[in-house]
DNA sequence: CGACACCTATTGGTACTACCATTAGACCAT
DNA sequence: ATGGTCTAATGGTAGTACCAATAGGTGTCG
């Protein structure tokens, strides 16, 4: 009886957005099912129709949810796509004057983490992944995309993560590539060619499961660009 | 004129949302800023209060701004609080299949990463904010509040990552924290005794800079709990 | 028969209005 | 000084109407 703690009375559109994550979680709704057309599935919650946008608004941005318009529109659950996380990070980036040799930091921690884990327990067909988009990688040398190798660049760690096998890890990286990508516009800092090299070498050494090397191999490489960016004054707009 | 990207509408809301976040960005809204009443800015803004609303929440739902009824109420910009960022990935667990196993792994990763650092650049002020922390868990060690005891023990992890001065390392490992109390009730699997004596030689080590050694300690006392929750069968209600 | 234009129903997006519920503060009564 | 009551401010909800995009069908013309 010594529980005083506030009682928040629950908003309408959050006893519908928690209704839906209930469903999700207890397996009565999974990825690609669609939820009623709004009109109907107020009436059969017994709210307005704004209420009920307000909780798919809710669940919209914590990517649960995909809406499209039009005939066969539709709310539609989605598989889990983290950018809603990266998204939210960014946010308080804005707020807490987080930098970008905070996060460079923080990801030369966990990418050698990863490189370790992967190392132990990667399978060759997640090597192999990486290995082929290093080639692509190498097809890309000579053209001027810089987007293109900037993207492809992020896509070689975030498969790194996955040789893993470890989702959340792969959720890291992913927010943290997100959070570069949208705080720096690409600079292909390093030669390409130099790139490719420490690339191959890396792989030779993940594929021995010589995880020590192979992580020296990536923190060297992540500790250039850190030094890069921390001399760097917050490349912007131009 | 290469560029055929996919033109997707933005929605008004988006835009209003968008603008909040540039404001916050470019400084033009601080923590504790007051956004004008719902009619008032909606009015300003040229829209309905129901789109004017959807964006708000969408703010809300990024943990950017929080709302109070009432008189004197409002729109109030926050300081950045992590727990949307644990929601998110919180959602992201029950539709990607993560389990607690991956969890723990993901924290011994970034926990060592951590160790390593805050041994490197942690200040004198810090390690004693930890020390007071473990002298608290003492005071407890008769008392049978688990979950002040749990809180306690989060607060440390905590508190070790802001040791390292990086804000990222503190979400991250904010996150890690919120997401495995949202997953399994507290269970103070080892003796209370047994943790402190832990803890105090993690002190020593980390105020002798002792990277290593700190590290090896705290992965050794992870791992433990990696066991101890890899076995465990999610404890759930009850 | 095929390609193209057009129509139509579906469904999310927006607007407007009215009203309810809660809160802070002022004011009043005991 | 304590507690009740009134009042204005403000977020929360409801209901209705209409706009806009989309998929799919239908018809027309070559």
């Amino acid at each position: 009886m010594d529980d005083f703690a506030p009682v928040r009375a629950e908003r309408t559109f959050e006893i519908i957005a928690n209704k839906v994550r209930d469903q999700i979680r207890d397996g009565k709704l999974r990825t690609g099912d669609k939820l009623p057309p709004e009109r109907e599935m107020a009436q059969q919650l017994g709210t307005s129709r704004n209420a009920l946008r307000e909780a798919l608004r809710s669940l919209e941005h914590a990517g649960l949810i995909s809406l499209h318009k039009g005939a066969r529109g539709g709310a539609f659950i989605t598989d889990g796509n983290p950018s809603a996380v990266a998204q939210s990070m960014e946010d308080l980036m804005h707020l807490g004057g987080i930098n970008l040799a905070d996060v460079t930091e923080a990801r030369l921690s966990v990418e050698t983490a990863i490189v370790e884990i992967a190392a132990a327990k990667g399978t060759a067909t997640a090597f192999d992944l990486l290995d082929r988009n290093i080639d692509k990688v190498e097809e890309l040398t000579q053209a001027r995309d810089m987007e293109a190798k900037a993207a492809l660049n992020m896509e070689f760690h975030v498969l790194l993560a996955e040789a893993t096998g470890n989702p959340v890890l792969v959720m890291m990286m992913r927010t943290l590539m997100d959070l570069l990508r949208s705080v720096h516009r690409p600079v292909t800092a390093e030669d390409t060619a130099d790139i490719i090299r420490s690339r191959r070498r890396f792989m030779r050494l993940l594929r021995d499961r010589e995880a020590a090397a192979a992580a020296a191999e990536m923190k060297d490489h992540l500790s250039r660009l850190h030094n890069l960016f921390s001399r760097t004054e917050m490349p912007d707009s131009g």
